[in-house]
DNA sequence: GCAAAGTACTTGCATGTGAAAGCAGTTCGC
DNA sequence: GCGAACTGCTTTCACATGCAAGTACTTTGC
């Protein structure tokens, strides 16, 4: 039998090509249909996730792993095109709330739409729906750990 | 059961955040350890992987997945530091092979096993290796009709 | 209550990247 | 052979991003 170290590299190595190839895929979906990046879809699907649909950018930097000063220069064409809005804080002059708007909540939802379809599109062929959840599955115990996660 | 649709969005999406954990952390030990980014170690290893230790730079672009620009970017301080060499062919003066150098071919083997023992790091917690063999088969498959790549 | 520390956001700077254009050399069609 | 098309590489430009500094505001400690 094949070492574990062997095994455990493969699979870092797999996954990191998978999850490129699966980028690529989603990216140029999301682009082409909505002229979103994949990044941004995810910043509104975030503020989708709150009970008020709205977030701090600090929030949101450490929900979508970047830096502050990139949601900063995200949101503004987002605010620009009508999806999301500012929103002051009347008990805390230094935020300014991300809150989706009604446009922004009809533009999430088709996306997350797209989204679906080109998921499933992957998997369609030479995949049944016991592997697929399997993959799924071992997928959620690399992942357990973190927290504030869209899936 | 859930239908199908959602097990490959949630795959899909759990992939992608999956797929930027194990960058992190692969990436910030390379760093550390050898000095270097992950992209560059990915071409030292497909340097490694060619019989003759050498690749043009447009096919290096193809392997890695990158503009021919960037490879051209990426190699110069690699060459610096003598990690590889530039190389003419004889018979077409456009082509300028990168080929690994005999530092080189001793960092990669190093860059290798630190890339083990972090693989190993990431699934010695919780996971069996008939788990991470089933999750290795798995990204096995998404990614078969790829080529030259490295695992 | 006021200064010091901490927090949220923005901006300037440096770096990495792809697309497109430019250059040098090769192959194709006739 | 010779021009046109093609190929490999580099450079320029535009853009995205993180870090560090700057600004405005709030909380803490005394």
């Amino acid at each position: 039998m094949r070492p574990m170290t062997d095994t455990s590299l493969t699979s870092t190595l797999r996954l990191l090509r998978a999850a490129s190839l699966l980028e690529e895929r989603v990216s140029g979906a999301l682009a082409s249909v909505h002229g979103l990046g994949l990044k941004e879809a995810f910043l509104l699907m975030h503020l989708e996730n709150e009970p008020q649909h709205k977030l701090t950018r600090v929030d949101l930097s450490r929900r979508l792993h970047m830096s502050a000063s990139t949601v900063t220069r995200m949101a503004a064409p987002l605010e620009k095109i009508g999806l999301v809005a500012r929103e002051a804080d009347a008990r805390d002059a230094r935020l300014a709330f991300v809150v989706l708007t009604e446009a922004g909540k009809t533009k999430v939802s088709e996306v997350r739409t797209t989204l679906a379809a080109q998921a499933e599109r992957i998997f369609q062929d030479r995949w049944t729906a016991e592997e697929v959840s399997s993959l799924s599955d071992l997928l959620g115990r690399l992942v357990a750990n973190a927290h504030g996660e869209l899936a």
